[in-house]
RNA sequence: GGAGAGAUGGCUGAGUGGUUUAAGGCGCCAGUUUUGAAAACUGGAGAUCGGUUCGCCGAUUCAAGGGUUCGAAUCCCUUUCUCUCCGCCA
């Protein structure tokens, strides 16, 4: 959602963000039904104020006077209801293409159709060279018997899979090294619920528009889905909370199972664990005051806690400038953080670092009270800090050895009982 | 799953059709008093939207949505949530 005030002094800007972030929006029309919305609503109002006048006479008069006055009146009802049916239908357009409006990103962001034309910012880490010939993950997943993608789809269908063994330990090591990090800190870690009603996919802005990507429970719990990040319920947990300035910035960390149906994905990246129904996620969700410098300073953070992480895993990565064609309708600034795979001979997208300003917090109304009192939206933000078992990915093909094993980072070890190396069965 | 009771401002809590413009209390802010504070006293204060001559004016808001009525916190219907008891259960 954005300040309409602000829309209203500059259309052409917001028309053509549209056309920046491939959104199909007249933002003309949308004035001309905001102008009606809006004197529908001043007649409806000034009837309803002569009704309240009058109402407040009714008591006091009697006989006559009484009766003439309740005849008026009666005319005066019928026609507010009628204006009040008008008020509600434009009320109900109005809201639903309100919605649709997308906020403008900041000035740097490089202007751009799709992913094709993100601009790369910089690279961190050596790309391997081995003398031997690598093995991708899922020859990898195989020989050292860390997952099993057949049994999965044999249980629940395509883009499944059962984590086992060493690939599951090494996967909750991940997740365990994650989460440590962030709680050192000061970022407060959170279970979510991984089922949230309607509210939150609108207001963190995956609703409307994405409702194709969420899997939706059925008539018997109509109107609740299922999670694919932990920001939904996350992002939403100060929602029509009014917070102290004093307690921003609010750092926490979701950790929870991701859903996601890919619809519209069908065929790609279907081999491995590239791309699958669920996964779990480690989720940086940040609450700041309403400050563009102060949300820059987040957005750095959150970027540099993910660096951190990958640098722990001695994982090669590059960070991306995202144009305007791979933005969300809500986002204003973001990065991806993408992990070399050598299997790709690619990097691989492993973490979205977003700042949306106030956009997410108008949707879910969360405010703060700031220094003059005045209550006002704050500003939120979110990265990946590591999602598993995508992470795997880089993680066993980076890691391989020319006899088959892998050996596991020296920040992970700890999380693993100390093992150095992962070793073919045999 | 069965039976019952509820949802009122920051909190507590009255209010069963019209001076309720939501009482009273607690907390909050300002002033008086005080060396300062506390106490006492006096006054003030919700949120959203629209308009504005920037003084204000109007509408909405008593869980949400609909209905009855000239008029609804109050009556009716639906939904959501909370609590108590019973059943089931990791």
């Amino acid at each position: 959602m954005i300040d309409l005030h602000d829309l209203r002094e500059r259309p052409e800007e917001y028309q053509r963000t549209c056309q920046n972030k491939g959104i199909k929006v007249d933002v003309a029309a949308f004035l001309k039904l905001d102008a009606e919305y809006r004197k529908s609503r001043a007649d409806f109002e000034s009837m309803r104020a002569s009704q309240n006048a009058v109402s407040k006479e009714i008591p006091k008069l009697s006989g006559a006077e009484k009766e003439a006055k309740l005849a008026e009146m009666k005319g005066l009802a019928e026609k507010l209801k009628e204006a009040t049916s008008t008020l509600k239908e434009l009320e109900e357009q109005w809201q639903k293409q309100q919605l649709l409006l997308p906020s403008i990103p900041l000035p740097q962001v490089p202007v751009g159709k799709d992913d094709s034309e993100n601009v790369f910012s910089r690279a961190w880490g050596e790309v391997p060279k081995p003398s031997f010939d690598l093995r991708d993950h899922i020859r990898l997943g195989k020989e050292l018997d860390l997952f099993d993608v057949e049994r999965g789809v044999k249980i629940a269908g395509t883009r499944s899979y059962f984590l086992k063994g060493d690939g599951m330990r090494l996967q909750h090591a991940v997740m365990s090294l994650a989460l440590d990090l962030l709680h050192k800190s000061g970022y407060t870690l959170m279970d979510p619920p991984h089922i949230v009603n309607w509210n939150a996919m609108m207001g963190t802005s995956y609703f409307p528009g994405g409702e194709e990507m969420a899997y939706h429970l059925d008539q018997r719990d109509d109107g609740y889905y299922l999670i694919g990040t932990s920001e939904v319920p996350v992002a939403s947990f100060h929602a029509e909370e009014i917070l102290a300035q004093e307690e921003l910035p609010k750092r926490y960390a979701g950790y929870s199972p991701c859903y996601r149906r890919e619809a519209g994905a069908y065929g790609k990246d279907t081999a491995g664990l590239y791309r699958v129904h669920q996964f779990y996620k480690v989720e940086q969700v940040v609450l700041c005051r309403a400050d563009a410098d102060e949300s820059m300073r987040m957005h750095q953070e959150l970027l540099g806690n993910a660096e951190k992480l990958m640098q722990l895993m001695e994982l090669p990565y590059r960070v991306v400038e995202v144009c305007t064609g791979d933005m969300g309708q809500g986002q204003v600034y973001k990065n991806d953080i993408e992990a070399w795979m050598p299997s790709r001979k690619a990097y691989g997208e492993t973490h979205s670092c977003s700042s949306f300003y106030d956009f997410q917090a108008r949707r879910l109304n969360t405010r703060y009270k700031d220094g003059n009192g005045k209550n006002v939206f704050c500003y939120t933000l979110n990265n990946t800090l590591v999602a598993s078992p995508r992470i795997l990915i880089p993680l066993l093909e980076n890691h391989q050895n020319a006899d088959g094993s892998v050996t596991i980072p020296k920040a992970l070890r700890p999380y693993m009982a100390g093992q150095e190396v992962i070793v073919p069965k045999s």
